[in-house]
DNA sequence: TATGAATGAGAGTTCATTCAT
DNA sequence: CATGAATGAACTCTCATTCAT
């Protein structure tokens, strides 16, 4: 990978996720990157493929944080760092969740099966915790993330993280 | 509003909201409404404008499920009935707040102060109910039902609705 | 079929026929045309579309030349309005006949079976004159007449129709 | 001539000959070839350099055919010779004589003076065997040969190519 | 009111060509 | 000699919008 190449993933990464992919001219994502708006096609095909690479990265970067929690054995350690997660996720990789979020209404780049391992190692952990509910508990839990790292993504400043952490792991325990 | 309009607007809140907006050709509106791509035009000035209707057409009809909640007296109804929103607006409302919800992502079309009265009255009643922190028990849940939402939204066949419901419910003893 | 239609349908043809379809532009079409390039697509979905039109339209025209001769019952003038054919016909539809001759180059554009009834009068026509070897005097002619077409089409100003005419039709008596 | 050299000129040839110069890549020839784009300018100069040095060696080969004729005394010979000459041509040199009647069509590519030789021996040859229009017998012959190899070029698997030859050889009594 | 032909700006993409390595 | 990254102009095609009817 060039450092030309290397730029255009950012470069189109930070647009698609603030402008919407449709929205945005790959003329726009060439002069972000300070590159011809031809190389892009010649890295990546066409302007899908440019949005495959970017996701294929962001997963790649993404899949350490669900491992941590994975193999996590400690249940009350797997509900904490997964509650965790959405406030280091939008502090280290804002604009690729911001562009999955997105992406999520899109038909074809989204795909729902990969928060599954989550979901099950979640379960288990409730099990553990003697839950009466533990599937029901965990996909009760990932719907709440679920709006809590929309709210974190779209209105950042209005909200007080530390205390919303603390506000949800007070209620588990954890 | 003649029956054109109206199929014109029909059209638009379909393919805005299954195919995002900056992707939905204004050709493909009329053809979905069967009228001519000129009469789009001379009823919503522009594409903009288009939208514009669409969005204030659904929050006319979206208003009088908020009121039913914020006009509650009994604060166990307050959160039973906020509880249930997601549920009735997907049953009935599911295009327009697809759309919705696939505006948050863009600037200007949504406006996040249309919560806030819900808000108010969500944090009221728990307080009435006395939970100790009533704003962060509001804000709490109104993430969760956003989170919720977006799974009601793009996952409908796999959640069984009535039990997720009964399960919120539970948690809030109401 | 609109009048911009069909100066965009004369321009076309007549910018294929001399540029090849390939290397013209259609933005210089719609010059040549006078309208925009826009409208080219409008009516005629791409580039491959305005040129089977084009085609669609020449062979139309073309029709009645081979009818006049396959419906003709004198041998002798089977043959001879055979041989007049190339004369006739680059005189008025030179154009159209010179993308057909660059075309028979391209796969898929040529339809080779369009001269089989040609050929089956012309077989026909040598029988009833007692030639010996009627099918293979016929394709004999065709292969001549367009070889002459071509040199008729490329070399107009340095061939003398009249007296190459006078000559092919001495050779078979007609 | 490097190796390179000649795979790029191999490459170019064939997919002139089918595709067409304009319709036909460099990228698609360097691929072709097994080298890089960058390579056919370093050794060609540009997309028309690589044409004209195909051109340039395919005449070179192409001369000895002429030669042969020319150079022969006998006037049957000359004749017999010049009627096999598309028969062998297309067996030995099938690209190199498809690309050059393409090429017909483009201004510029092709000098119809090159068989001005081929035409001036043959009249010379049907003066001694004492037709009546020698000239025009030349040129009659030579468009027939015209036509014919553009029939074996497009349609090589529907001709017997040994009865057509000897059907016109027969014409000739030679 | 409603149509659909027409526009022109701009979209994604291709391509011959250059150049540092 | 040979590569392949990089360019920018040109290409085909799309789209929101206008306008005569």
């Amino acid at each position: 990978m060039t450092q030309k190449q290397e730029k255009i993933l950012a470069a189109a990464l930070k647009l698609f996720a603030s402008e919407g992919f449709a929205a945005t001219a790959t003329k726009k994502v060439a002069a972000e990157a300070g590159v011809s708006e031809g190389l892009i096609f010649r890295h990546f095909e066409n302007k899908e493929g440019l949005l495959k690479a970017i996701m294929e990265e962001g997963e790649k970067r993404a899949k350490k944080y669900f491992a941590d929690i994975v193999l996590e054995n400690d249940p009350e350690k797997v509900i904490r760092k997964t509650i965790e997660l959405p406030f280091n996720v939008i502090r280290e990789e804002r604009e690729y969740w911001k562009l999955l979020h997105r992406l999520k209404w899109q038909t074809g780049h989204y795909d729902s099966g990969k928060i599954e391992p989550l979901a099950m190692a979640l379960a288990n952990a409730f099990q553990k915790l003697d839950y009466a509910q533990p599937e029901a508990e965990a996909e009760y839990l990932l719907h709440h993330l679920d709006g809590l790292v929309t709210a974190l993504l779209l209105r950042k400043d209005e909200i007080d993280e530390a205390s919303v952490l603390s506000f949800i792991l007070a209620k588990y325990k954890v």
